[in-house]
DNA sequence: TAAAATTCTTTACATAAGTTAATAAATCAG
DNA sequence: CTGATTTATTAACTTATGTAAAGAATTTTA
C-alpha cells in the first residue's frame, strides 16, 4: 500500500532521486486546511511550502477590494509561497483552499539547510526553479500573445484543464485568464453560439 | 583597467563567489551583433546564452503576421533563451539587437557540465533560476493585477526603465505592456493632459 | 544636408471588455 | 427537502482598446 509521504517522494522523482537517509531528512508535517481557510495569508513572511496530497487551493491578489486569481494548485503538486521564501517578503498574495484540503509542510529553511548537505538537494533547487521558471514563461507568453478568448480556449483544450473546469468556480477562472467573470461568460456563449 | 570578461565575473557575484579556476572552466568567445540582427531565432534551437557588456535587445513572439515584444535586455545582463536552452526545444520566440550589441557567449551544455564539475555552479545554476522565477513572477502577477495605464505609469517609474523609454522604441514598450502602439499613445495623452 | 525610412500621434469607427444590477441556476446547510 | 447562499448568465450602458489610415515628427543614412 502506498503511504501518504509515498506519494511525495514519487513527485520529487520528476527531478532527483533521493536515497533513504536524504528523503527522510526532510521533515515532514501532515497538515489539512478546510474549505475557504488559508494556506499562506497577505502580509505574512511565508516560512513552508506544502505538498498537496488532497484538494485544491487558489492563489489571488487583493486588489482594490477585490480579487484576482492568478493560479490554482492540485493535488500531487507543490503549493506555497515561493516567491516569498525565496525573498524572506511578506507575501504579496494569499492561498485559499477551494476544498479540503490534506497536504505535506516543510520548512523552506529546511530545504534551503538540506542544500548545503547534500548535493543531491541542490540540484532538486536548481531543477525545482527551473521548472517554475518554465511554467510561468509559458504562461506569460500566453497572456502577452493571446486574446482572452484564444486563452480561454486553450485553457479547456487540455484534459487535465476540464477537470479544473468542473472543480473550480468560473468566476476564478476568469480572473486567471486576466478578464472579468462577466466577460467570461460571454465569451462561452459567444463560443457556443458559433 | 577593468576587462570586459571583469564586467560579467562581476556579474556573476551576485549569485556565487568563483576561483579562477571555476571562472576560467566557463568557456567565454566574444561576439558582435549589430543593431537589427538576431542573437536566437524562432524555431532554431538555442544552444548558447549571452552577457550583455554593451547594447540592447529585445524578445519578441510572431503572430499572425505582427510582433509582440515581452521582454527587453540591457547591457550587464543575460540574454538568450534559457526556456529553449532548459528545453532543449527550439525557440517559440526570436531576440533581436535594438543597438548594436557586444556580448560574451558561452554554450549552455558547458554550463552543465560545470554543474557537475564544481557545486558552485550548482548553485548559481540554483540561484539564476530562482533568480529568473522571481522577475517573471513579479511580471505576471502585474500583468494580471494591473490596468495597461496602471501598468505603464508604474514602468516609467523607475530611473532604470526611464533610460529604457529614450532607448527604445515606443511600439516595443507598448506590447510589453500588453497593449498596442496606438493605446500607448492615447494612455500618454491622457496622463499628460491630467 | 536632404531624402528616405521609421516612429509616433491622431482620427474615425468597430468591437470587446468593464461595471452595475437583475435574474436564473446551482450549491450548501440546517 | 427547503430556504439561504453562492455562482453564472444576461441586459443595458460606459469606457477602453483594437484596427486602419493619414499626417506629423523624428531618426537614419546616403
Amino acid at each position: 500500500m502506498e503511504s501518504k509521504t509515498d506519494q511525495f517522494r514519487k513527485y520529487l522523482k520528476r527531478f532527483v532521486e533521493l536515497t533513504d537517509l536524504e528523503w527522510q531528512s526532510l521533515e515532514k508535517d501532515f497538515r489539512t486546511v478546510p474549505k475557504k481557510q488559508y494556506l499562506v495569508k497577505q502580509g505574512q513572511t511565508a516560512k513552508e511550502l506544502y505538498f498537496l496530497l488532497e484538494g485544491s487551493a487558489r492563489l489571488y491578489y487583493e486588489k482594490d477590494g477585490d480579487e484576482k486569481t492568478t493560479y490554482f494548485f492540485f493535488e500531487n503538486n507543490l503549493v506555497g509561497d515561493y516567491l516569498g521564501c525565496l525573498a524572506g517578503q511578506p507575501s504579496t498574495m494569499s492561498i485559499q483552499a477551494l476544498e479540503d484540503c490534506k497536504l505535506i509542510a516543510f520548512k523552506y529553511e529546511t530545504l534551503t539547510t538540506l542544500y548545503e548537505q547534500f548535493p543531491v538537494y541542490q540540484i532538486f533547487g536548481r531543477k525545482l526553479a527551473e521548472y517554475l521558471f518554465m511554467g510561468l514563461d509559458m504562461r506569460l507568453a500566453e497572456l502577452l500573445t493571446l486574446t482572452p478568448e484564444e486563452r480561454y480556449l486553450k485553457f479547456i483544450s487540455t484534459s487535465i484543464k476540464r477537470k479544473i473546469l468542473e472543480r473550480i468556480p468560473q468566476q476564478y477562472i476568469a480572473s486567471y485568464l486576466g478578464i472579468t467573470p462577466v466577460s467570461l461568460s460571454r465569451i462561452r456563449r459567444r463560443i457556443a453560439d458559433s
